[in-house]
DNA sequence: CTAACTACCTGAACGC
DNA sequence: TGCGTTCAGGTAGTTA
């Protein structure tokens, strides 16, 4: 469940290594109930990688002749350099100083494409995206008005991506935790509002600090765990007392996804 | 347009 | 032991 800051650090520890470096040769296996999978990823061949950037849970690696190579870890997705036999390597790029890179994923939920540059129309999510939560661009009252606009649930609205990039199901029950915000809440007021934003910020920077959570799947590129499951709250935690008022923390199902959170101080 | 729902995928965990 | 069921969840697509 590759969230911003786990998608930070396989960026981190990505982009030096792929800085400059030109694409030899691109494979991909996609089956065809998911041919959106490695979408045109053969036109990678012959390309050179300028930087890899990131946006939410999207990396994105310009390219040269105007393109860019759009990555998605999806839930178990993970990149590792090697050419090991795995059944579960979807996708391998061969680069100019002849190393591989492999893009496992045992669940299919990742993609890879290549579009124009800033072409994002064939990606809905990353086309509506909203502001980086680390960045200067993620304002308070923005968010406040963004929030003042839904009727929906607070939790299914932030995992739309829409109001801000990158939080995912572990944060979202993490930052409302924080908050003391019930996450199925409908209306969040300004004031409310700023404490989430500053939660998103606390939670995420400190997340990426140690380079992420890993629950079940997530690696880096070294294929090292993330350092921050120790310091989750709320999620994964279902009846174990809150830290805060020592009530049993609750589970239940919102939008379709499992929800921990505290039924006595998160109102 | 939004909100709400389901499908996609597959190993692990669970129940009998 | 073995088999069937449920669960995990990010995103795309459909429906109301």
């Amino acid at each position: 469940m590759p969230e911003l800051p786990e998608v930070e650090s396989v960026r981190r520890q990505l982009d030096p290594e792929l800085s400059a470096r030109r694409i030899v040769d691109a494979w991909a296996d996609p089956i065809p109930s998911m041919p959106r999978e490695f979408h045109r990823v053969e036109m990678l061949a012959g390309r050179q990688i300028s930087h890899v950037g990131r946006r939410g849970k999207f990396l994105i690696a310009p390219l040269d002749e105007g393109l860019e190579l759009i990555m998605h870890l999806g839930m178990t997705g993970q990149l590792t350099f090697g050419n090991q036999s795995d059944p579960y390597v979807r996708a391998r790029l061969v680069l100019d100083d002849g190393r591989a890179l492999s893009f496992r994923d045992v669940r299919r939920f990742g993609r890879m494409a290549v579009v124009e540059a800033g072409r994002y129309e064939s990606i809905p999510t990353l086309a509506r995206l909203g502001p980086e939560p680390l960045s200067d661009e993620f304002d308070p009252g923005d968010f406040a008005g963004a929030l003042a606009k839904t009727t929906a649930p607070i939790k299914p609205f932030l995992l739309t991506q829409r109001p801000v990039a990158g939080v995912g199901n572990i944060y979202a029950d993490e930052v409302l935790w924080i908050a003391r915000i019930n996450p199925r809440s409908r209306r969040i007021g300004r004031c409310r509002a700023f404490v989430l934003h500053a939660a998103i910020r606390k939670v995420l920077a400190g997340a990426v600090e140690r380079e992420g959570t890993t629950f079940r799947d997530f690696v880096t590129v070294t294929g090292e765990s993330g350092r921050n499951a120790s310091h989750l709250v709320a999620y994964g935690r279902v009846g174990t007392p809150c830290p805060r008022c020592a009530t049993p923390l609750k589970k239940i199902v919102l939008g379709g996804r499992g929800t921990t959170y505290c039924p006595r101080c998160q109102r």
